[in-house]
DNA sequence: ACAAAAGTGTTAGACGTACACCCATGC
DNA sequence: GCATGGGTGTACGTCTAACACTTTTGT
């Protein structure tokens, strides 16, 4: 029965917009346009508005961010962030996302933001404490690789196992057998669903074409190599 | 540039602290003796203080609730919750923990409960979104059992083999084989570290005896059969 | 002796890894 | 033909699941 009222906070939607950029995982970062910390590389995102739920607002902000529409990425919530001073502003916590996203056409600028676009998921230092929740956030897609689908999230539909190995590549950082990849892929069942068609690259046999399929859980995982110690054995 | 002075939320920390007993799953619950909600159950939790982290707030209302102190038990967070209206009191925010217990002496009730005691993991309903919060955070640590050596957190040291796989029989809900279990648990490195001694069970062989080891990840990860699809082979 | 729980040995099959090999295309 | 990326076959070592069996206690 505490009488004191207890602190309010404004509540900050942050997100960490991941895509695979020329075999590499980027992030979409803004350029502050204003104080705190202008002119300084931080997350995009915004406060929760009135009646507004946090997963709308995480979408909210992705579009108008992106300027996708029509569009339903993947997006799953991280954590929250409340350390006291973390916000030069006063009290304000923060909720961050994870958005996946085929690689696009070059994302607009937001409101706040004088400048937005593509950066190597190490770019530091950013604004606030924007760097532990990138480093969270990219630890969370790498286990998500594991056990769930989420590397299709980050193709234009249709793709190819051999972009599907591309991603995982990109996001695990580690090269991986093409022949086995593909059995291990296309074994599992509901990870991608076969279109008929095929796609050509420059050169060489034509690829076989896929969507993403119903699974929502990959059984057994597609084990990350080297995730806690090296076979030192 | 928003003029509009964004939404302020209090934020409060809930906890579902789970521990297993008599071979079950089970979470510390209070029943409500304030309004809103007043006589329903609910997860314990209070306001996140001024000046306050979230994880400092999650372990003060560990403390308070359980009257434990010099412990320090697994605590992780779960997620945030602010759907419009899950409060009837306002704009009241939600950040979850997961707390892992050993089944301990009875917990002390706390300023807001009336009541506080074991219950099993599916009673419902619980007050506010509480349901769903407790339904993420068990499935969190069924997760976790899988790839972090979480399990342990549960038992008392020094506990055996036989009170671990318990333990990982209740979480999972199916039974698992002792003679494979000891062997695989064992033979993962830095999982538990002997300690000499033995314990005499009330009839049968001693069992020796183990603390939590030194790993935090557990490589390759125990996995729980049945977990995406049914083998429909 | 018997029951009960702990722990070891063993085996058959499933799975992962490595890599040889074939396929289909553009140049 | 040759380079290139896609895809299949295969062999070998490792891991798992199932279970027979031994060990060590209390009664």
């Amino acid at each position: 029965m505490r009488s004191r009222r207890p602190t309010t906070f404004q509540i900050a939607v942050d997100l960490v917009i991941l895509t695979v950029r020329d075999a590499r995982l980027a992030v979409l970062l803004i350029e502050r346009g204003n104080d705190p910390y202008r002119g300084q590389l931080a997350l995009p995102g915004g406060f929760l508005r009135d009646g507004e739920d946090l997963p709308d607002a995480a979408e909210r902000e992705l579009r108008e961010e992106t300027g996708l529409h029509g569009l339903s990425p993947h997006l799953e919530q991280v954590g929250s962030y409340a350390t006291p001073g973390r916000d030069p502003r006063g009290a304000i916590a923060s909720v961050a996302y994870l958005a996946i996203l085929p690689d696009l056409p070059v994302p607009v600028a937001g409101t706040d933001a004088a400048a937005a676009g593509w950066y190597a998921i190490d770019t530091r230092p950013l604004a606030f404490d924007h760097d532990r929740i990138l480093r969270d956030a990219v630890e969370r897609a790498r286990t998500r690789l594991e056990n769930t689908p989420l590397a299709a999230a980050f193709c234009r539909e249709p793709f190819t196992i051999g972009d599907l190995r591309a991603v995982y590549e990109a996001v695990w950082g580690v090269p991986l057998d093409p022949r086995n990849f593909h059995r291990k892929v296309t074994g599992l069942s509901g990870f991608v669903t076969s279109t008929g068609e095929t796609r050509h690259p420059p050169t060489g046999r034509p690829a076989n074409l896929y969507r993403r399929g119903p699974a929502a859980t990959l059984y057994p995982p597609l084990q990350r190599p080297n995730a806690a110690s090296p076979p030192t054995v």
